[in-house]
DNA sequence: AGCACCAGATTGTGCTACAATCGGCTACAG
DNA sequence: CTGTAGCCGATTGTAGCACAATCTGGTGCT
């Protein structure tokens, strides 16, 4: 009940309780009651339902009729779908930059504070430099959609993370791989570029999926709802 | 105020208010008032904004901080933004599908149903069973994630199509095209399937930017808003 | 003419109320 | 003792009201 200017209340909150959930605050599955978090973020039904609706267009959060919203409970298939889309924007993506040889400046920068990152930092961290990478270089093509859409990804490709695996590819081998794409864009060769992103991330999922723990093992289940409860859509 | 069972009162109005925004009942741009629509609706104006939020995330209606909804007026260039995130998912879809050498049925009737068309369908008509044809493919997947993407980017290229677009390509064309399509899939070759369906869709892409009539020309002008209001997020 | 200010209208948000549903518990029958 | 019908409590779904925050446009002063 203080200030507000540019963001509203809903919007917030939506982040409030994104961090909340990539954070492990509630474990995969559990149920999240309207009335007691909006007690506890001191706001009417109404906002919170919002933000929920927001989350669960985000894929951090799912739905049931008369139910109510539960975290959502991810599996190694969800991650393989998920990376599915990952690399369908980024090809896209990558083969547009090719086309235009444009390198963006933040790609660049993004791989050399990689690069820069010694052994011994933590998985977020370079999960964190990995995904800014790939965000640059989605971003530079200017494209809104395809930016929303690799953006709405990320919070699920974060959750996948945080509920599936722990451990992370070397960095050397990342920054490699994401020198060479660089470098196709640069050449302008789409096709180039296609090849390198594609396997960069197949090579991503398949190291994920393997080393994904099989399924939640917490959590009231009541998570792996059919996603289309409300006929969903989202990105 | 009668009966309910399957689908809630948002769901319902978001699909009514969505027809009604395809078949042009709203110019673009018009501001969409929360009070006058839920008065017409009959319904509260939290249940109103809950279904213009979903349409928001459609990418069918924009938000403005304090001015409310409305109409999204859309130009060549987002026309071409469509068309690049539909590029991206179709050609994806299409490689995994050949790669499982696997042709969905539904794709075949699809086809065959647009082949019966007569060179008099309507417009329409055309779209429609073209529109049938790619979900069908995307669809035969399985990928969840990757279908909704694609149904929801659905809506904005009807809205396209609506807004700035009058005619369509020959169903002859775009039938043979499909059939190749379907012809690489079923071979097995990614890179075949992949190649028919990028040209494919740069093919209607150039056709449609071209066709388009720049920018629309009547409503509110209030439109063009940048669709990161809300922080946006869509696919 | 330019600018500050005011007023009306609309959205943003909280709160209450009540109907619709869901899930579990209980009681009864086999 | 077990299976099933039915009731009860809890939670969500939706409407409606109240009021603050903010935008738009108009008015009047300099």
């Amino acid at each position: 009940m203080s200030r507000r200017q540019t963001t509203s209340r809903v919007e917030t909150l939506e982040e409030a309780l994104a961090r909340e959930i990539l954070d492990g605050r509630f474990p995969p599955g559990e149920h999240l009651g309207e009335i007691s978090l909006a007690g506890e973020h001191r706001v009417g039904r109404n906002t919170l339902r919002a933000a929920l609706d927001g989350l669960v267009r985000r894929g951090l959060v799912t739905k049931a009729r008369n139910r109510g919203f539960f975290v959502r409970a991810l599996t190694a298939q969800d991650l393989a779908e998920v990376y599915e889309v990952r690399t369908a924007i980024e090809v896209q993506a990558a083969r547009t930059l090719a086309a235009r040889r444009f390198v963006p400046e933040t790609a660049r920068r993004a791989l050399a504070h990689h690069h820069g990152l010694g052994a011994r930092a933590s998985q977020r961290v370079i999960v964190e430099a990995d995904l800014a990478f790939h965000r640059a270089v989605v971003a530079g093509t200017g494209n809104t959609r395809l930016i929303d859409a690799h953006q709405a990804l990320a919070g699920e490709i974060l959750l996948c993370l945080t509920q599936l695996v722990q451990g992370y590819a070397a960095v050397g081998q990342l920054a490699a791989e994401h020198g060479a794409l660089l470098a196709a864009i640069e050449r302008g060769r789409p096709a180039s570029a296609e090849a390198v992103i594609r396997a960069h991330l197949e090579n991503a999922t398949t190291w994920l999926v393997e080393h994904a723990s099989q399924g939640p093992v917490e959590g009231d289940y009541a998570a792996g709802l059919p996603r289309s409860t409300t006929s969903s859509v989202r990105g």
